[in-house]
DNA sequence: TATTGTTATACTCTATAACTATA
DNA sequence: TATAGTTATAGAGTATAACAATA
């Protein structure tokens, strides 16, 4: 293959395409670190946020993550079949599902959660400390998500 | 449905997610603003970089933008069909084929780029001018794109 | 034999709509 | 009749491998 370097002008400044970038390279690592336990990164956010609301209703939870709900049913479902969530049927709506962690669930968390959130998290660059949390603060307010 | 309230915790505050979040949610402004000519993200910064690089090789384009030769191959197709780039087939080496942009592809172009990298841009968000830049700074050293 | 690009195939992610069960 | 969730289907995006043409 040609070696011949081309330039990408604005385009290497634009947000659209650094943010695409970014959440690529973040897949890759996420993959490279985590890929042997079998959960892509939404069923860990799944996962997480069950932890965090145990007995939360399966349509609650999709609507909170932005998930729609027939693809909430499918990740909620594999991650049943790995044996880290529990469905359950209430008395007083025999509509809804109901989640929590089983025991396997809640151990998973504690042993990888420090993976995803902690100062030895997947995620590998180049920021300081002080750097990453203005990106945090910056995703935030770019996506609407705080003042 | 349900509108109980639930809590993500951390999972707000972590770079991956908020990654996400980001890009869906430029990707859905994209099509909000630029959808009506048909042209998607990735299709649109292949275009740019041809205009940028006018005679370009596709296998150097590909390399460029991280995009797979496989894929690249019906992103151009598309391009083509729609009569904004030009596919030539070099002599000095007749397995390349080069690209450049028909009059129409220039036209698009100038008439469309502000819409990306210019002040009226297809992004919205409440940033300003400049943490907008603090973002792109922040994201291109995330990405390894600057020291 | 190596390189450039194309085609074929498949898998993930996501969106929509039809469907079942319950309220 | 409305709501909660499930299933079926389809489209975009991307990865791999087999392939054709040229070097």
């Amino acid at each position: 293959m040609s070696t011949n370097r081309i330039d990408i002008g604005e385009l290497g400044h634009s947000l659209g395409y650094l943010l695409r970038i970014a959440q690529v390279r973040a897949y890759d690592q996420f993959f490279d670190v985590l890929g042997e336990y079998g959960l892509r990164p939404g069923e860990f956010s799944v996962l997480w946020t069950i932890h965090q609301n145990p007995g939360a209703r399966h349509g609650v939870l999709a609507e909170t993550l932005c998930i729609k709900l027939a693809h909430m049913t499918k990740t909620v479902r594999r991650l049943e079949e790995r044996g880290l969530v529990v469905r359950s049927i209430p008395d007083e709506d025999r509509r809804a599902v109901v989640l929590s962690l089983s025991a396997e669930g809640e151990a998973f968390i504690s042993e990888h959660g420090q993976l995803f959130f902690g100062s030895a998290t997947y995620l590998r660059h180049d920021l300081s400390a002080s750097e990453e949390k203005e990106l945090v603060r910056l995703l935030r307010r770019f996506s609407g998500l705080s003042g």
